[in-house]
DNA sequence: TTGACATTTGCCCATATGGGCATACGATTG
DNA sequence: CAATCGTATGCCCATATGGGCAAATGTCAA
């Protein structure tokens, strides 16, 4: 078997690199196609066959504004992405690992002993 | 050109569903290879495979241990993509996207109770 | 050394890709 | 109707894949 298609799942669509810079672009709204295709230096039918795969696995949406389409963000889209992700989440309360980027001022107190 | 190599990032590298599986299972722990692979219903030479680029783009790590080979979580390999995640974060609260900056409350040394 | 076990790698295939280009489709206007 | 602009599709190719299998490599024990 090859790859699986990058229709199957959001997981297999975000790992294409222009498709990722696509969905970061339309974080700022809605955006048509050729638009879009001349922000990021691909050619139109690119990022047209791009937004298909993202349309086809739900991560965008599209409404047609005359002689253009205009692709928008589907909120919820990368939600199974990040419920994955989420089962991976580093056990940080247990010690506050990152607090030493914190101030210094933070150890300044009473011996900082939490416990 | 084709679809970018998996080993190009771990966007690509867990775009396989069999590698994301590979991934929850180590979470409980290290694991040897022939153990996930009977775990996960796979040959062995598959799962080597598999380990492989998930090692090449620091998903996991190996520790040689006798005969065998443990593969094990890397803490921060997935960072990568939550931090591309973290940007499409639902406007919420309006008010606490920046809450990864150190919060002043924390260097109050008078009634901090945090937690 | 040989032998047994665990893992990796090499080779084959069928399949899906992304890029480039031409072209078909769609909507609007005249 | 035709003309035009904006998009989508179809076709070609080179490339990378994942699966299966065999063979190579590594590690340890007699």
């Amino acid at each position: 078997m090859a790859r699986a298609s990058t229709t199957t799942d959001a997981f297999n669509a975000i790992a294409e690199a222009q498709r990722r810079d696509i969905l970061s672009r339309l974080r700022a709204g809605e955006r048509a196609v050729g638009e879009l295709a001349r922000e990021l230096g691909m050619t139109q039918p690119q990022a047209s066959k791009h937004l298909r795969v993202l349309r086809e696995v739900g991560l965008v949406q599209v409404r047609g504004e005359g002689k253009q389409r205009l692709y928008e963000l589907e909120p919820f889209g990368l939600e199974s992405v990040r419920d994955w992700l989420r089962d991976f989440e580093q056990p940080r309360s247990e010690g506050f690992d990152r607090l030493d980027e914190c101030p210094s001022s933070l150890a300044g107190g009473g011996g900082g002993a939490h416990e």
